[in-house]
DNA sequence: CCTCTTAAACTTTTT
DNA sequence: GTTTAAGAGG
């Protein structure tokens, strides 16, 4: 533990005056790589140590991962006890709990699911269809944004059916009927018992807004607030804060409006530019020292972001010595830039003696990610790929979610509807329209349809109404089961009666097998879900825990930091917030980077500007950019031209080097098809098998995967049984509980403090603390990798090294 | 009512 | 190149 001279000690002057201003309202400033986690990490281990409760203090983040690794390092300062009572994580994180306390308030059921982004759009098209719209005209996907964007800015399905002006830009865009489709849309989440992700963030609104002491209470009980990442904030949020802090004011803001990108979610850059309109008083504090990269990296993303109109004006500059300058790499085709950015990360690698972990491959949009996956692979060089299509997102884990979510909460309608027929059950189009439409009619959900057929006078045939029965009853009885069994072995029960398992194992074709590991996946995470919070005494290990837990994150939240070394690939919006001693920026290219989409709107243009500069900041020592002017895309190759925002770059911070002899970049004068890029023309008839992996894609560079399907997956749950624990549950094993869960550990009673254990999930860790007695012992475990953690003897899985 | 084949549409960025 | 929608045949 530290004391509050030694907190203070390891700031800068304005980190520090910001820090100690803890009362009152505060708006940080802090460019790129100015410390503003640190801030805000030693902000919130201040007021601790000044005595305010954790429970007392708000934080809002950007990303699950940013708020753990927060609460990691506020732990390290003050103790992990104080810290993991703070109440830390996303705003949709934090308030869709909120919301299920307060469900009754607001007209839900406190088990109400989450429906993702596929899940909304699914329902606004079904609604399309339904009123006989025509969806070349109403895309789904364009309706559904607007009413996202409407409740973004706290317009109700009935204040936008009444508000003349939504109404007119509709009528304009020859979608007069959009508010129509928003109405509906709103009454079938309801009759759902559904939220989206725009409604954890209006409903808290309306919840705080409209029951005053609901307000007083949290506002009472948020003494502090504290949000990160301010600048990519939207409008509901901000009034969200503000009806939390209005009355003692204690808020305290730190973004970057330079760094701005999210306004396509609505993010709004005016929430931090006109903070100190909306609290009066507010301090102001700048932090403009960087600290992470060097002084010509810092400058030539200076001579970026200058190109913009609107910003706050500050200084960004660095000590760090001034480095080498920028680099821009023209290369011939898609397939040249990955093999050029392939040949320098090994050449960096060998001359500085780093580790692969210390690159990062940016780009633009996620389906650039694949020919430098391609050329990686080829260089047997590591990497791993962030975001993209989620695990979750995969359709055979959709399908087992799907049923989760309808044992939990029977009138998820889009659960439901995935599922009804999955695997089929004879139930198809015909029967599954009359369930819907006798279900709108009564104003009910499916569910309650099914449930009584005859009072709702459901029309099908015996037959069909036998195997509508059959599938009731499958759901009954796991609904049954669901409050007292664990998610684990509810969801493995879940699996193997409802027929997926032998969907699954009915093939053996590379795409079954491919789900197939999946699964095992994704059992082995629900296993480590229930285990981890077994061991930590933590009740909140069923079904209705676990679609809590998981409807919220992201692919950037479920790495666990025990991986082996390797390069990073993901988006530049992915990427916001994590630093690299070498980044390389890729396709910087017009109709790339700018987008196409945003190259119309000065405003949207400018957020693309930023959005290279947030890019060209993540770089600590070395910064590339290339681009291609050639490059395969919708299965055509096209043509293209550097992005124009190389020459928004101080010419004089930036080297252009031609791999060819080639004179200036911006010239096309070489043969469109010579010899040289048709070298690279082939694909690789191997890489297609690995485009089905699992999710942690991190790259076995022994021919494992690809060769023998079959081999490679019974490897696998070989492996998994032995050394590594991690993943134990094959299916095709006999008895399902071969480790039984209330195994108790061999050596527990033995345990004292000063013992080094090994954990079965978490590995070495030093035991620093031993509480409690009898069954509720509990264990205070420092791990080397994965830090803190406070385990019930009874149920952690461990032995005693030394 | 199911499933296999073929055609079209498609791409920003994400909690 | 990939994924999803529609249509034909069983």
């Amino acid at each position: 533990m530290i004391t509050s001279d030694n907190i203070l000690s390891q700031l800068n002057d304005s980190q520090r005056e910001a820090v100690m201003s803890t009362e009152g309202p505060s708006l940080v400033i802090a460019g790129a790589g100015s410390g503003k986690t640190r801030v805000l990490t030693y902000k919130i281990a201040y007021l601790l140590q000044q005595g305010v409760k954790p429970w007392n203090v708000l934080a809002l983040t950007f990303t699950n991962k940013a708020a753990r690794e927060m609460k990691q390092r506020i732990g390290n300062l003050v103790g992990n006890e104080v810290a993991s009572r703070l109440v830390m994580g996303t705003f949709h994180s934090i308030f869709s709990r909120i919301l299920r306390a307060e469900a009754e308030h607001i007209g839900f059921n406190s088990n109400y699911t989450i429906y993702d982004d596929t899940d909304s759009r699914s329902l606004v098209k079904n609604i399309i269809k339904e009123m006989g719209l025509d969806d070349k005209t109403y895309k789904p996907s364009t309706v559904h944004n607007r009413i996202s964007m409407a409740k973004n800015h706290m317009i109700s399905a009935y204040d936008y059916s009444n508000d003349a002006s939504a109404l007119e830009r509709d009528k304009e865009q020859r979608m007069p009927n959009i508010y129509k489709v928003y109405l509906a849309y709103a009454e079938r989440c309801r009759q759902a018992n559904a939220m989206d992700f725009d409604d954890l963030l209006l409903l808290t609104y309306q919840l705080l807004k409209d029951n005053e002491d609901i307000r007083q209470k949290y506002a009472d009980r948020f003494k502090y607030v504290l949000v990160d990442e301010y600048q990519d904030t939207n409008t509901v949020q901000q009034r969200i804060v503000w009806l939390l802090t209005k009355e003692h004011q204690n808020v305290c803001v730190v973004g970057d409006d330079a760094q701005s990108i999210y306004s396509f979610r609505g993010a709004n850059i005016d929430n931090i530019l006109d903070f100190r309109d909306m609290y009066d008083g507010a301090k102001l504090f700048k932090l403009e020292r960087n600290y992470r990269s060097t002084q010509h990296i810092v400058e030539a993303a200076n001579s970026l972001i200058r190109h913009n109109e609107r910003q706050i004006p500050k200084d960004v500059y660095s000590k760090n010595g001034d480095g080498e300058k920028i680099v821009f790499k023209p290369a011939y085709s898609d397939k040249e830039e990955a093999i050029i950015v392939c040949k320098d990360i090994k050449k960096i690698r060998k001359s500085e003696n780093c580790e692969w972990d210390d690159f990062a491959i940016l780009y633009r949009t996620n389906a650039q990610s694949r020919a430098f996956e391609e050329a990686m692979r080829k260089e047997n060089i590591p990497y791993r790929v962030y975001g993209g299509l989620s695990f979750y997102q995969r359709k055979e884990i959709k399908d087992i979610i799907a049923y989760f979510r309808v044992v939990v909460n029977p009138s998820d309608e889009e659960a439901f509807r995935r599922i009804i027929n999955y695997p089929a059950r004879g139930i198809g189009n015909t029967t599954i329209s009359k369930i819907f439409s006798c279900a709108y009619e009564s104003g009910v959900s499916a569910w309650d349809v099914i449930s009584d057929a005859n009072k709702y006078q459901l029309d099908v045939n015996k037959g069909t109404l036998g195997k509508i029965l059959v599938f009731k009853g499958l759901i009954e009885l796991f609904i049954a089961k669901r409050d007292n069994t664990d998610a684990y072995e509810l969801g493995r029960e879940i699996i193997s009666e409802s027929g997926i398992q032998k969907d699954l194992y009915s093939e053996s074709s590379p795409e079954y097998v491919s789900r197939q590991e999946n699964l095992e996946e994704f059992l082995g995470g629900l296993q480590d879900f229930v285990e981890s919070r077994r061991e930590e005494g933590d009740e909140h290990m069923m079904l209705v825990d676990y679609l809590q837990e998981v409807s919220l994150l992201s692919d950037l939240d479920s790495d666990d930091g025990e991986e082996s070394s390797h390069v990073t690939l993901m988006t530049i919006h992915s990427a916001k917030g994590l630093e690299f001693p070498t980044v390389f920026v890729v396709g910087l290219e017009e109709n790339i980077f700018p987008s196409p989409m945003s190259a119309n709107s000065k405003r949207e243009l400018e957020e693309e500007r930023r959005l290279l500069y947030v890019a060209i900041t993540r770089a600590e020592k070395h910064c590339i950019l290339t681009c291609a002017r050639n490059r395969f895309r919708y299965g055509r190759m096209e043509f293209d031209t550097p992005s124009r925002f190389i020459s928004d770059i101080n010419p004089s911070l930036l080297k252009i080097e031609s791999e060819a002899e080639e004179s200036s970049p911006f010239t096309t004068s070489r043969p469109r098809f010579g010899s040289y890029g048709e070298r690279y023309q082939n694909s690789n008839p191997v890489a297609s098998q690995f485009r089905a992996d699992p999710k942690p894609r991190e790259v076995v560079h022994k021919e494992e995967r690809g060769v023998d399907p079959l081999s490679s997956s019974f490897k696998r749950v070989l492996s998994s049984a032995g050394a590594n624990m991690r993943r134990v549950s094959s299916l095709t094993s006999s008895s399902p509980n071969v480790r039984t869960p209330n195994h108790p550990s061999p050596s527990s009673s033995a345990l004292s403090v000063g013992n080094v254990i090994e954990h079965d999930r978490f590995g070495i860790g030093d035991v620093i603390n031993i509480e409690g007695s009898g069954e509720n012992t509990k264990a205070t475990v420092k791990f080397h990798n994965v830090g803190t953690k406070q385990l019930l003897l009874k149920f952690a899985k461990f032995k005693v090294i030394s």
